[in-house]
DNA sequence: TGTGAAACGATTAAATG
DNA sequence: CATTTAATCGTTTCACA
């Protein structure tokens, strides 16, 4: 899909407020609403823009612990086994396939460290898992929503 | 802070949709539109809810290429000293300090390869850094908004 | 905390340049 | 593709329970 700079700039103005109302946005990318509204139902459509949602702080809704897992799989397993695989379990917020010794990384999200071994447990036990390697997170330094940085 | 049954559901309905109205919120969880305004001022000014962001493709902005890096640092090298370090390179979109061999994990989305290459290369020079590993993401499989599952 | 009323501002479709 | 108009709908403040 083709994007000039005000839908980057329409971009970026919704990635630092999702809920900025598009006469707001207007003003800032000197367009009426109406033609704000007509770019973002197409960069939504599109798939550009995939959807708007709350930053939310996971230690006040009680989810505090979390782990980076690399996973280490069967000679054939494939992207898509795996992707359908650590979607099932609901601490899983980030899933990745990667180039070195082992072959995806995981991101987990639990209340607590019993509620993370027992979601790690989970995942080991999935067939195509040969081994894994955990990682705790200690503290969270940076978290960003969005896609990163100018969003260009 | 304090957060009812109420304020959950509510937390959960802006994580799926950031740009819902309070009118719409309030039908689903029973409650007039001001006073679904009241509970997300609150949820807001609390921390609880950070903010409001869109989620966008990264490949549809440009930026297609990932990594984790796993950072080593110097003897007496503080959470807080990497945490002003990292963020002050645009390409880093997450960092946490970790248990295991390495001090930090680092993750990074560039334009591509070469981007990646010259961010890893500022933030190798950062002085407290003594090595680094570097893991290049292939595919993304998961990576959800918000805090995760249930946001419960 | 909750509600309803009311003023104000935003959204959205239609018509038009 | 943008704009203006105009009806509709959402937001937000206020008074009150």
């Amino acid at each position: 899909m083709q994007i000039d700079a005000v839908d980057q700039r329409i971009i970026a103005l919704l990635v630092a407020d999702a809920r900025a109302s598009y006469a707001d946005i207007g003003t800032r990318v000197s367009l009426s609403a109406p033609a704000v509204k007509r770019r973002v139902d197409r960069l939504r459509s599109a798939g550009v823009i995939r959807g708007f949602t709350a930053i939310v702080d996971p230690a006040s809704v009680g989810w505090t612990t979390e782990a980076f897992v690399e996973l280490f799989c069967a000679g054939r397993t494939t992207p898509a086994q795996i992707g359908a695989a650590v979607r099932r379990h609901p601490e899983v917020v980030g899933a990745y396939t990667v180039s070195g010794e082992a072959d995806a990384l995981v991101h987990l999200r639990a209340a607590d460290i019993a509620h993370l071994e027992e979601a790690l447990e989970r995942l080991r036990a999935e067939t195509f898992v040969t081994s894994s390697r955990s990682t705790i997170v200690l503290s969270r330094l940076v978290e960003s929503p969005g896609v990163g940085p100018s969003t260009g």
